[in-house]
DNA sequence: AAACTGTTTTTTCACGATAAAAGACATTAA
DNA sequence: TTAATGTCTTTTATCGTGAAAAAACAGTTT
């Protein structure tokens, strides 16, 4: 694939894609900086976004203004692969390998190797490494390889006490905040996206993740622990992967899951930190629970 | 200074000197494999060590045959500022801008400034930003600059708040260690050097924030947890920075600490959890006193 | 004058290249 | 036949470089 390329332009593709959608709701596009803060990128990709939109007869363009000529077609939108981040590809890649058995606790990770097989640079696959090691998963052996400590029993205990501990004492945070804090309509708001979830759980079962994802981050937020906060990164990871690994009864486990954070949300809103312990309690038992399931007895992780 | 100099041999310089140090003892030095293990380095380091020794005349070496010649004399050693890793390098020009005062929350961090003052590449800067930011110092803005959260009042707060969860958790499983566990042996040995150093406070003070590193490691280690063990890392090196800045009282500060120690240690023979716990919460909170008050009201640090 | 557009400069990101260091393989001595 | 030494190969650490993207500056328009 690309190769001898200094650097992709996702940032690029990915906001002139996020553009387009923008295209079929309004007659003219906004200014340069407002459209920069709306997409998230700097006015210089801005300005690449529009020169391509006038070449491509999207829009015209004459200083202010920006006027919409038609609707986007598909074949306008650059391929979502295109779109992804150096660090999202190396990441997909590094995890695919992880989980796809035959990756012995133990294992030496090779830079060269890993960065030939995914066809970047090695400095690229380093800086992913270095990144990569505060979810403990593996290790750095000085002036030498890394080594990879396996998704084993073992972790995920690990991971679950902190997490158990964080969680307890968020919630005790979150039920002790004051009446007028914005948190109350947040999590009044997410109540509300639990019981439209919760009703179509038959068919819409794949979307709890996200929303568990969105929920145990407002909780964990309340500690205004930045260690707390930034802890959670390393679970969204680890449920992110398991998620698509373990599909075993994901309709079941996800409903239960939903029930759980219904009473969970209720126990916050009593502010009554008896019953917040509770609920809490019992959830994240059930959340490690399914989690070790998926894990075979001290062993490394297989695909399911 | 070295410029256009792609890997500086500073692991062979440190392995030199640390090898000079064991010319002293013998009359002949092992086989290579040993000297590698004994030293932590290579076979390749190890010969590039024995090759210089034989051209300065310090041994003889003719295959299995390593003589020492004559004892080492100070010029034969390396300078101990080329010993450094780059990494070790960067932290500390990096420390010392941000502990120089001027160092405001909320500025921005410039790695092409930076590795230009510091005078190394980008790719060094990057990495020792991002396995810094574990520290929960810096943030970094999505395709653009990091930046600083400061030293503040916070994050004094947040860090002691985790360490305490962490430690009491850690003293209570150590506590509970059967009577046959080595670390009873490894205790009794920080208590005699407690001891020792407690009779020689007025001269040895300074000798007091290793041992404290090495015994508040000792108790995190019961733990069994990697994120409890990995997060004394960010205790350890906010420690380290603190007692280089924080001169006032430290001679008392540290006879008051080893005191708190020694009552810590007999907590935890007696393997009573209720006395365990009262030493522990003492003991940090004296530990988080200390660490607040050479912190200015919510602004950043200055050094004293 | 405030907010925009046009232009230039600076910084970040990612690569290939190269010396240091590690590691593997072949050979030899005890 | 085990464990060393001698030699060769591979990997890691670090740099300089160049394109992508951000940011700063200068000139316009409303």
């Amino acid at each position: 694939m690309g190769q001898g390329m200094s650097k992709s332009n996702n940032v690029y593709k990915d906001a002139y894609n996020r553009c387009l959608r923008l295209l079929d709701e309004t007659r003219s596009l906004p200014s340069e900086p407002e459209l920069g803060t709306l997409l998230g990128v700097s006015r210089t990709t801005v300005r690449s976004i529009l020169a391509r939109m006038e070449e491509t007869g999207l829009i015209a363009w004459n200083k202010r203004a920006k006027t919409v000529l038609r609707d986007p077609r598909p074949d306008d939108f650059f391929p979502e692969e295109e779109t992804d981040t150096l660090a999202e590809i190396i990441e997909r890649s590094f995890m695919r390998r992880l989980l796809a058995g035959g990756a012995e606790a133990g294992m030496q990770i090779n830079e060269l190797e890993l960065a030939r097989e995914i066809g970047v640079g090695t400095t690229s696959v380093r800086e992913f490494l270095i990144r990569f090691s505060r979810f403990g998963l593996i290790e750095k052996r000085r002036n030498s390889h890394w080594v990879l400590k396996g998704f084993t029993r073992a972790f995920a205990l690990e991971l679950t006490e902190i997490r158990e501990m964080f969680e307890l004492r968020s919630a005790a945070a979150f039920a002790a905040l004051p009446q007028d804090s914005p948190v109350w309509a947040d999590l009044d708001r997410l109540e509300d996206e639990h019981r439209l979830l919760a009703r179509e759980i038959a068919t819409r079962f794949n979307a709890f993740s996200e929303l568990d994802e969105r929920f145990h981050r407002l909780i964990h937020r309340a500690s205004h622990n930045r260690f707390i906060v930034d802890f959670y990164d390393v679970i969204a990871m680890i449920f992110h992967y398991h998620y698509q690994w373990n599909k075993a009864q994901e309709r079941e486990r996800n409903e239960v899951a939903v029930g759980e954070h219904l009473a969970y949300i209720e126990a916050l809103k009593s502010r009554d930190l008896g019953k917040v312990d509770a609920a809490c309690r019992k959830h994240l038992k059930s959340a490690r629970h399914t989690l070790l399931t998926s894990i075979p007895e001290s062993r490394p992780l297989q695909k399911s």
